[in-house]
DNA sequence: CTGAAAGCGCTAACAT
DNA sequence: ATGTTAGCGCTTTCAG
């Protein structure tokens, strides 16, 4: 097991073999303006000639900048990694990151231990941070805004900070568009099977449902509980059928669980869109997927992503970034209503 | 948009106020030996008056270790963050490196410009590194453990080098036992819908599914590729079907194309198992979420992460580390066999 | 067991 | 346009 750690060749040696001093390398390296071009070219040459490759701890040290942007998820938010929005907006984040010179960090907030977290973000590690919550607990990071950019994704529960940026969508007018939708066709009888309600867009999809129905003089009482999985949205299905009270439509709050409810929906023997029209949000693989494929709210996943990333770097640089940064949604008809 | 960057105590106003000089805090910060009880407890209450946070980057300059760990993700494989496998595999690694004091970076290796991630990994910016790779062009990254420590997460397609790490599952073995279960419920038409034939999981599947066949004395020759989507199985298993000729069962290499092939299945009338009987691999939320629930192969995919992650850490700290980890696989029956 | 001194590799005024 | 001079904040011999 003997690895060869050639030591890299420093910023000096390149110097020596361009007969320049190191500042102008560094000059160089940096694009600054105001060198000769033909002294760029010596330096150019003999960085190639020594796959000179800058150290970042050095340049962070005496410039005072990371160039690295941290992405932070709490512990418990980390566990639906595989929830296909949360998927793509990361995705979305590395993407339009490789395209700059920052580097991502990927921070699992431990419940166990919050101090490490916020240490590493206050010791001056990183130049931005992304703040990524399925939860409430995103209040513990709302002040930190104050001491470093800070860019949310789906705004955060806790009140706002003058520093708070956010990149989301409108859930109440989505959520309220797709309702509509169901009373467009027709249909009265509108259940709603929520989101967690510990989340933002949980809460306020089911604030857009309830908006759509008052303003229609529909009542809005057919309400359960999910919490975006598949089986949450079976389980919320099945209680809103044992009510015993007739049902002709049902808004999910997520794609994952409107795809529980066909299937429960299914084995109960009911017809979609027939007896009950089903819609639901986000516009994922789970919407295609299933069978009849879901009609839907699209919201634009990978965008999101790019969007707080696109964000933090310009807040970084010092730029005036919106407060607020709304991305639009897209009612996609398929088969389900 | 004014950012309070309260320059950050160094270690220096810790010694001038714990009475003691910068190198006895750097011991007690560094938990050295043979530093006396009393000093420990001077110095860490005056880092705790403080709020002390140690400057990584000064750490890294002048230590040549920079407690950060590359996990390398090639931007066509990226697209697959979704995959819920991928997305536990990464989970996992986050995890356990979450309860180290190593940073994780995500370097989405963009294929525009291969040199940038090379050089990024070669200058000396991080301890070690892991490479999550869906296709062949792993083989960008072989050479490299020569330089770092470096472990793959499923075995590369490239040739072996010694100083290559991998964990990995054994597929020939996992997939020659799924055949073998179709086998012995009487199954003698049995399908295989491959992975991507450019990854080593792809082939090896293959490889194990027509071992089982042959040592059957049963035909190998229904095989259609698949891509690891729902589509894709689809697809494959509408080709299958269109050969006309007969099939009683298939072995998908992953759940997410047995998904696909049921629902294609079930649009063509088929029952599933009665007509065919189907065999999905990864027990994943596709498994549990498709009718009937899928017989499958499960992987540890989170485990996957950890082991990854595990390896390197002792590799980087200069233990002993097995060339290839192989992690356990089970067969979990369920009603589509 | 602790301190002094010398950098780690680079950037950033300040000169020239 | 380029070189000089100081550090950035920490670790690490080397003394004692």
């Amino acid at each position: 097991m003997s690895i060869d750690h050639g030591s890299a060749p420093t910023l000096e040696k390149v110097a020596e073999l361009a007969g320049v001093s190191r500042s102008t390398v560094s000059r160089v390296v940096n694009a600054s303006p105001r060198v000769k071009p033909e002294v760029i070219r010596a330096v150019n040459d003999a960085i190639q000639k020594l796959g000179y490759v800058p150290n970042r701890a050095a340049r962070t040290l005496a410039s005072r900048r990371t160039q690295a942007i941290a992405l932070v998820i709490p512990e418990n938010t980390a566990r639906f990694f595989a929830d296909p929005f949360f998927a793509s907006v990361i995705q979305g984040v590395a993407f339009r990151l490789a395209q700059t010179d920052y580097t991502l960090t990927l921070l699992i907030a431990a419940e166990g231990d919050p101090g490490k977290t916020r240490r590493y973000l206050q010791g001056g590690n990183v130049d931005g941070m992304l703040v990524l919550s399925h939860h409430n607990d995103d209040a513990s990071y709302v002040d930190l805004a104050g001491r470093l950019p800070v860019v949310f994704g789906g705004r955060p529960m806790s009140r706002e900070s003058e520093n708070v940026h956010v990149v989301d969508v409108d859930n109440i007018d989505a959520a309220s568009r797709a309702t509509r939708h169901l009373i467009e066709r027709g249909r009265t009888r509108i259940a709603h099977i929520t989101g967690r309600r510990d989340m933002a867009a949980g809460i306020d999809r089911l604030t857009g449902w309830r908006r759509a129905l008052d303003e229609a003089g529909l009542p809005a009482e057919l309400v359960e509980d999910g919490d975006f999985t598949p089986e949450g949205g079976a389980a919320a299905m099945r209680r809103l059928l044992d009510r015993g009270e007739p049902i002709d439509a049902v808004f999910a709050a997520s794609d994952q669980m409107a795809f529980g409810a066909l299937n429960l929906l299914r084995e109960r023997g009911m017809r979609v869109p027939d007896d009950v029209a089903v819609i639901g949000f986000d516009n994922n693989s789970y919407a295609i997927s299933s069978r009849p494929e879901l009609t839907t709210v699209e919201q634009p996943s990978i965008e999101f992503g790019t969007a707080m990333a696109e964000a933090l770097v310009r807040l970084i640089d010092g730029e005036e970034v919106d407060t607020l940064t709304l991305l639009p949604t897209r009612l996609v008809q398929r088969a389900s209503t």
